[in-house]
Order: C-alpha cells, then sequence, then structure tokens
DNA sequence: AAATCCTTAGGACAAACGTCCTAGGCGATT
DNA sequence: AATCGCCTAGGACGTTTGTCCTAAGGATTT
C-alpha cells in the first residue's frame, strides 16, 4: 500500500479515536512512521487530509451499502444488517461513539467547511435506508423512516459510549428490530 | 455578578458553541473582557474550568427538573416536559447539537478524566425520566424506558444538526410523543 | 554513465497554546 | 494615615501546532 494511503488510513482512525482538532500531523506521521516532511509532501493542509479521510469514508461505506444490497434478499433483512452494525462495532462505539455522528457534531462546532461533505456520509446511509422502505411499499414516508432508524442508532451510539453501556446497545437493537417488524407486518411487500 | 461566575458562564456557552478543546483562555478571557492573568487568579488550569462548568450544568439541569416536577401533575405531562427541551432550544441544537451528548463525546476521544462527570448530566435525566415512569405504573423497566427517550432525543439532535433540518425535530418530537402516549395507554397510573 | 523525476528526511518558522510570575490597584480594617 | 488582603493586568516561559523549505535518496529512463 502507498504511503498516501497508509496516511488517510492512519487519520481516519486516529480522526476517529482522537477526534480531528486532537489529531496532530505528528500523530499521523508517527502512526505510518514517516516524517513530517514527507507528509507535506502528499498533504498541502489538514483540511486536504480531512477531505481524503471523508472520502474514503464515502467509498467504504458505499461499498458496504453495495454489499448490503446483495447480500439480503427482503428489504427487510437489509435494514437489519445496517441496524447490526451497532453490534458489530459494539466495543468501538462504546469507546468513540459513532464515527459519522462524532465527526460532523465536531465539524459542526468548528464551524468547518468540510460539515456539509461529512453530514454526506449521513445522506449515503439515508438514502439507501429510504429506497429500501420503499422497496417495503411506504414510499409515502420512506424518507422519514430513513431518517428515523438513523437517529435511533446515533442516539443509541452516544448514550453507550457516554454511559460504557454494552448491554443497552443490545436492549435498544432488540426493539429498534421490533419496531422494524411493526412497520413491515401491516405492509406489503412491493420488490 | 462575581467575575468567577462570569468566566464559568462564558466557558458554559462557549464549550457548548465551540468545544470544549477548541476553546482557548484567551477566546473566554475576551468574552468576559478581563486579562488571562486575572483569569489564572480564579482557575488554576483548563480542566478547573471544565470542572466549574460542569457543576453548573449539573445545578441548572438539577433546577430545571424540579421545576418540571412542580409544573407538570402527571408524569406523563412531565415526560414532555423533557421531550419539548427539542423544540424550546431548537436553533441552538440546530447549529451545536446537544450540549450533554456533544461533551462527553469530545471528552470520550480526549480521554479525559472529566468523563464520568459530564455523563452524570445524563444520569439527571436519566434518574429524574426513570421516576416518571415508575410513577406511571412501568417500575418493572422504567429505566430502560429513561434510556430510550434520552437515546432518541440525543439521535434527533444530533442528525437536526447534521442535515440542519428544523422540520425534522418536529417530526420526530410528534412521534416521541406518540410513542410516550402508547406507553401510557395500556397501564395504570400509579402516582 | 548521466539525467530526470518521484519520494523522503529533517529542520526552520511564526503563531497559539496552557501555564505561571510579579507588580500594582482598590476597598476594608486598624 | 497606614496596613492588609482580595482582585486585576500584562507579560514571560516553554511547548506544540500547522505550514513550509531545502537537500538528498533511489528507481527509471535516456
Amino acid at each position: 500500500m502507498g504511503t498516501r494511503d497508509q496516511i488517510v488510513d492512519a487519520a481516519d482512525q486516529l480522526f476517529y479515536q482522537q477526534g480531528f482538532e486532537h489529531t496532530s500531523f505528528a500523530d499521523i506521521a508517527n502512526a505510518v512512521n514517516i516524517s513530517r516532511g514527507n507528509f507535506y509532501y502528499h498533504f498541502k493542509t489538514k483540511d486536504d487530509i480531512l477531505d481524503a479521510v471523508i472520502d474514503l469514508r464515502l467509498a467504504n461505506t458505499q461499498r458496504m451499502l453495495d454489499q448490503w444490497q446483495q447480500q439480503g434478499d427482503r428489504p427487510r433483512d437489509r435494514i437489519l444488517c445496517f441496524i447490526h452494525i451497532l453490534i458489530a462495532n459494539q466495543s468501538k462505539i462504546l469507546l468513540y461513539g459513532c464515527p459519522v455522528g462524532t465527526l460532523t457534531s465536531e465539524l459542526a462546532k468548528l464551524d468547518h467547511a468540510a460539515l456539509d461533505k461529512a453530514s454526506s456520509v449521513f445522506s449515503l446511509f439515508r438514502g439507501w435506508l429510504t429506497q429500501q422502505f420503499s422497496a417495503l411499499g411506504m414510499a409515502d414516508n420512506a424518507d422519514a423512516l430513513a431518517m428515523h432508524v438513523l437517529a435511533r442508532s446515533q442516539g443509541i451510539a452516544t448514550l453507550a459510549s457516554a454511559f460504557n453501556d454494552k448491554n443497552f446497545i443490545n436492549h435498544e437493537v432488540n426493539q429498534l428490530c421490533l419496531w422494524l417488524d411493526n412497520q413491515c407486518g401491516g405492509k406489503k411487500e412491493v420488490s
């Protein structure tokens, strides 16, 4: 893997674990074992790295969504794939919260120009979830349902991290699954 | 108002709007119009200010809860008071998210010692909400319901801020009220 | 072998940071 | 009037930050 990609990978993790502002050039250079000078060759400013990191996250997210799209046959199962990332990434979420939500929150406070781009990771999930709910025959308020699922997940991650409570994640994920079944119950599947 | 209280008040707002780490001594001193030297007389370290700010938030929160306790007769109405802070603080939430959630998220990433204390603001709400649900005759899972309400509010704030979407707050608050009525519906009020 | 280009290392730079010290103003007490 | 103690101002300190420059390594091409 090229140096540039290593930098973006390391920055991706560090931004998640330490926050964007609290991560310095030196931190990243140290993680990749290169000099700060070499660093500057690949990225002129810190904002450039943030841009690259968000691009990476967008690509990774899209790849994951595509995978879920093929993996599950029924839209309901696909939505469950999304919900279950809370379980799959449990330990990291307990420590650092949701990667998307915490970054957008930080950038909002910094009044950073990259906030919109960071939010677009949310938009990927939002659009994909909207698709699934539409496929379930709820085209009318599919977007609202998508946002609801996003918000629920977001809140679960934040509180689980604040209270460092693993069981809370499990319990709320179950509740969210029940909610989903309830939504599916009365409706007829379309696609 | 004494200088010390002015400092804590200014820090409270700045920590909310800019984040803890992104707020400097100079920022606070500038907001209160005092010199950095004077600043140091009242607080030895930045962590001391954070401590005082969290104490202020704990006191303010407790006062608000007490007020809600007297204001609403029925527990259901009291819980509605909590839910409606999302509406009352709408514009600030759109810009900076939830004061409690964003601070705990930041401190978690900084691995800061004050994280537990910051989370205790959540605990105040949690305990109070648990009381209300218990009074509604749901003592068995009152705490789980309290956490559910907290998580929903938290997610609403985060996403509303990310998408800068005021209508989303209104819609989700309505949904949350419906959910609450649903919970109250089957149960008999105790106190 | 020479030249070229991509990559790397290491340090220089000003600015900002948290922290700390000292001198002085000002009201209350004696 | 003199003294004391609380409060304030302003600057000094060492470190870290993001940014930038220059020189050299190393592979490929001519």
